[in-house]
DNA sequence: CCCCAGGAGAGTC
DNA sequence: GACTCTCATGGG
């Protein structure tokens, strides 16, 4: 086991796990345990540090991205001078965009779309636990994400029965898809548009999912993910007109260029968590 | 009973 | 291109 110590000043625990990009943590001891593919760690504030305590520590230094500079981004933010975002990035300015998991994110963002985050929680931890392979971490029974090919020999009836409804299809194709050869890692070397475009080839994957794994998974910040939250944010905070998703999300990239990811995520955090 | 949730695909015009 | 409808599921 090693320990990796870090200021929390740009990395605060709770932020960063529960402003929606990742749906894989629990709470454990003073902190929480966090799962990515097949491995896990111990992550925990304490007196203005940060810990991540595990067994792949540089895994996890790259996981939490703690080689880029946050305090840059937090002034490049903070220079638009816009009231709501400034709130937003006072009270969230500890979440780290993570690098997950291309096909682990992929999967879970397909599961999310028109659900919401205790659900699709819930259902992620089923797929676990019945496909993945269990493991203990700190005398804590464990669940790797499981390996794409025991989920493309699965059927919709399984899928079902966790609780993805019409989902099931989407998981399943792609699951299927993956297991045919289907490389995410080989399109990082696409653009994010050509990304995109690829990604939304995909049966299943709309522009809002396609974003969300552009921003967490290929460390594409200049995307903007609109869904329910952010459209209502749009109109209610930041006083937006457009009504078609698509658009307002292009209209957000435009102004906020390659910080649009983090600009996401803190106005979506403030808003779901302060409901203001 | 209603509405909502980190939406997307298919159909219609 | 644009709407609009439907698709499971559980919580409020």
């Amino acid at each position: 086991m090693q320990v990796i110590k870090f200021d929390s000043k740009f990395f605060n625990p709770k932020d960063t796990l529960e402003c929606g990009q990742i749906f894989r943590y629990k709470p454990f001891k003073d902190g929480y345990l966090v799962f990515s593919q097949d491995k896990c760690c111990y992550l925990y504030e304490n007196n203005g540090i940060t810990f991540i305590e595990s067994e792949n520590p540089a895994y996890f230094e790259n996981y939490f991205d703690l080689h880029s500079d946050y305090q840059s981004i937090y002034d490049k933010v903070s220079a638009f001078g816009n009231d709501f975002l400034s709130q937003a990035l006072e009270y969230g300015k500890g979440i780290r965009i993570l690098k997950q998991d291309k096909v682990e994110t992929a999967l879970s963002f397909i599961i999310s779309q028109n659900n919401n985050i205790s659900r699709i929680k819930s259902i992620i931890e089923k797929l676990c636990e019945s496909l993945g392979e269990k493991y203990y971490f700190m005398g804590e029974v464990c669940y790797s994400f499981p390996k794409i090919k025991d989920m493309a020999t699965k059927d919709k009836e399984f899928y079902r029965s966790l609780g993805l409804g019409y989902r099931d299809a989407y998981v399943l194709e792609f699951s299927k898809k993956l297991n045919g050869g289907f490389d995410m890692e080989e399109l990082a070397s696409l653009e994010t548009l050509p990304l995109e475009k690829a990604l939304t080839n995909i049966y299943g994957i709309g522009k809002k999912v396609a974003d969300c794994i552009l921003l967490f998974a290929y460390g594409r910040s200049d995307c903007f993910p609109v869904d329910t939250w952010i459209e209502k944010l749009y109109h209610e905070n930041f006083g937006g007109t457009i009504k078609d998703r698509a658009k307002i999300s292009n209209e957000l990239v435009t102004k906020f260029g390659n910080l649009s990811g983090y600009v996401q995520q803190y106005v979506f955090h403030y808003k779901r968590l302060k409901q203001l």
